[in-house]
DNA sequence: TCGCTTAACGCAAATTATTTGTGTTAAGGT
DNA sequence: ACCTTAACACAAATAATTTGCGTTAAGCGA
């Protein structure tokens, strides 16, 4: 028994919501994100525009919310059995799929969905990973700073600079990021 | 003699374009961003769509331009009397006017831009006013930490979670900011 | 398992937005 | 004052979006 009251999750419709996905990444590939539109989408995953607009409303919201699958783990955060390097790890990782072109434009997909839970789902993976780090650090007995902190030192300024810098940031600035946050109290 | 080779700035493109900015900025005090149409906004500033689609590409480029013209500071920084109370103060005034609903939807219009000068010039708008403040506290034989430095500690943060938060930054959080920052060596 | 209800879809018509071709106006230079 | 042509208005052509309605099948309960 599920728990929500009517609507569907299975079956056809997770099937055409899968072949939507799949359709936007793999024009996301070929062509630029300014000139893919609904229709395009539509005929490459082959179902009509009407489908995709009663669903997602606009062709931002479904990009935001293909940008969110993305940015969901399917990897687990390797374990270099320190916090410090499990922390540079992540951030070099993060900087590494982010920094890109495409994923630039995710982010930038993401930030601008009007749909606050979008975005906010967006920063909780970022807090959750990172909460995953801090418990190993705990059981590893190590001092840690709390995620919270460290999202304001190294992926907040990160997220910052990806989105409104000309240019983008390199791993000598995140690994700088990285060593300041990680030279301070833990509040 | 102006620099530009055949792009005009003046007399009746001049006019054109101001009208189409106060039509949009109008437009958006009383409608939702989200139902704002290209038609709309040049009915009211008395033009042909063709106009605003030849000139801007689309609605989110406008958008964009209109907000990046607002984020243009008119008034000047007041002077505190010392680099702290001056940091406070920006800081305060800034995201008093973007964690507003408006702030917020203008903020996510330049960081959705493709247009990579676009959020460039968002994040120079902020490097440039605290250089004015660092240079303030320079004349006044202050210590002070670099812009850049700032940005990435009070800035960032701040805009980060405006951006990917579920609830708006407040106050209290804006200061916590400046005040770590302030107590950190100046590189 | 078998119906029942209705969410989600396909299809096509109606509406609205965007692009494009052509003529006109006036900005910026000579 | 006189060119050159950027920037605009207008309208026709194209493309995207919305909407009405019939059909399919997911989720639910008997």
């Amino acid at each position: 028994m599920t728990i929500h009251k009517g609507i569907r999750t299975g079956g056809r419709s997770a099937r055409v919501q899968q072949s939507i996905h799949e359709a936007v990444k793999l024009l996301l590939e070929s062509h630029d994100r300014a000139d893919v539109t609904v229709p395009m989408v539509a005929q490459q995953a082959g179902v009509t525009p009407s489908t995709i607009y009663r669903r997602w409303g606009d062709l931002a919201t479904l990009l935001a919310d293909v940008a969110l699958e993305r940015f969901e783990p399917d990897d687990k955060l390797p374990d270099t059995g320190s916090f410090p390097g499990d922390l540079m790890a992540y951030a070099e990782q993060y900087l590494d799929e982010m920094s890109s072109s495409l994923g630039r434009s995710m982010l930038r997909d993401v930030a601008a969905s009007d749909d606050s839970q979008c975005a906010g789902r967006c920063a909780d993976i970022i807090t959750t990973r990172l909460t995953i780090l801090t418990d190993r650090a705990q059981a590893r007995g190590e001092d840690y700073p709390p995620p919270d902190q460290v999202v304001d030192r190294v992926f907040a300024p990160m997220v910052y600079r990806i989105i409104f810098s000309k240019t983008a940031p390199d791993v000598d600035y995140v690994r700088q990021l990285v060593d300041q946050c990680l030279s301070e109290k833990s509040a």
